[in-house]
DNA sequence: ATTCTTGCAAAGCCTTTGCAACTGC
DNA sequence: GCAGTTGCAAAGGCTTTGCAAGAAT
């Protein structure tokens, strides 16, 4: 990740934990869901659930899988993270004190890419106000390929230089 | 859908057909391709492959459910379709003979609503260029609540009202 | 004490694949 | 006739769920 941080008032965790109370039937905080939290915080690069089990398992943290997924899916909806579907699988990224921005994902090493853009923004900001559409968040990735790959597969078009 | 059409010049079948015989190893043209493309630009809605097979096969044609898959793969790859990933499953609509626009989902009743804007298209070459990355196509989804439902949901807002 | 969460194993969902039969070129 | 395609059934990958045991308030 590479974009500057939004200052944010709380730590991840009493974010989330100010979420669990405030629900009409409020749900408990576990030491599998502060060891989740904080190791997502810990670092800033986009994960899968799948990744995340095993780090934390490997971390000597007991955790299963099951519960990365349902603790996840709570991070979303208490607006700590965001989830992008790439293919058959989620990776996830931090929204809370990270800005919101699009991506442009390479299709052949996987390189994701961040960037913002205000222009973009506004735009749909007038998009959904024309449709009286209440949006809530979105999710734009650009597929293609990065410098570095459209390099590798174009090298210098040899063959039109004959 | 809703956006005007972009005038072609070969039917959607043509196409694919060029498609197929210009691949560095020919592949073949079959009844099954020939029903699946026909339905398909018989009609205007976003589809998901099992809804298509079903579809088919109550029609009376004989396909099956990873032939869908299969050529599905091959008509977004031939650019006659492309392919919307939303939540576990793909969505397609049309390609060829369709504008590049973007996509306003309703959380609450699915419907996709479509616009296009060159603000944002003109951003993404911008942003493109200026990283070097050889986009070649993107999806926006921006998720949210559409006019009716979000009416549905604040009746008038009457609690404020007091 | 009650109610929510966890972990396990199993199931679900969408999609892909191995393989024999089949068909377009 | 050869090489690509189909259909079936089965497997795959990711995610969710039923349920009994465990933990938070």
């Amino acid at each position: 990740m590479s974009l500057p941080a939004v200052p944010v008032a709380q730590t991840p965790e009493n974010k989330f934990r100010e979420y669990l109370t405030s629900r009409s039937r409020p749900q408990r905080f576990t030491d599998q869901q502060r060891d989740l939290i904080r190791y997502i915080f810990a670092q800033h690069e986009h994960f899968d659930a799948d990744q995340l089990t095993l780090a934390l398992q490997q971390a000597g943290l007991k955790i299963s899988r099951p519960t990365v997924y349902r603790n996840l899916r709570k991070l979303v909806d208490a607006g700590l993270l965001r989830q992008i579907k790439i293919g058959a699988r989620s990776v996830y990224e931090h929204d809370y004190g990270y800005p919101q921005h699009e991506h442009l994902l390479c299709e052949k090493c996987g390189t994701m890419i961040e960037f913002q853009d205000e222009t973009i923004q506004a735009r749909l900001d007038e998009v959904c106000a024309g449709h009286g559409f209440h949006a809530s968040g979105h999710t734009l990735v650009v597929r293609g390929l990065c410098v570095s790959c459209n390099r590798a597969r174009n090298p210098k078009r040899r063959l039109d230089l004959i």
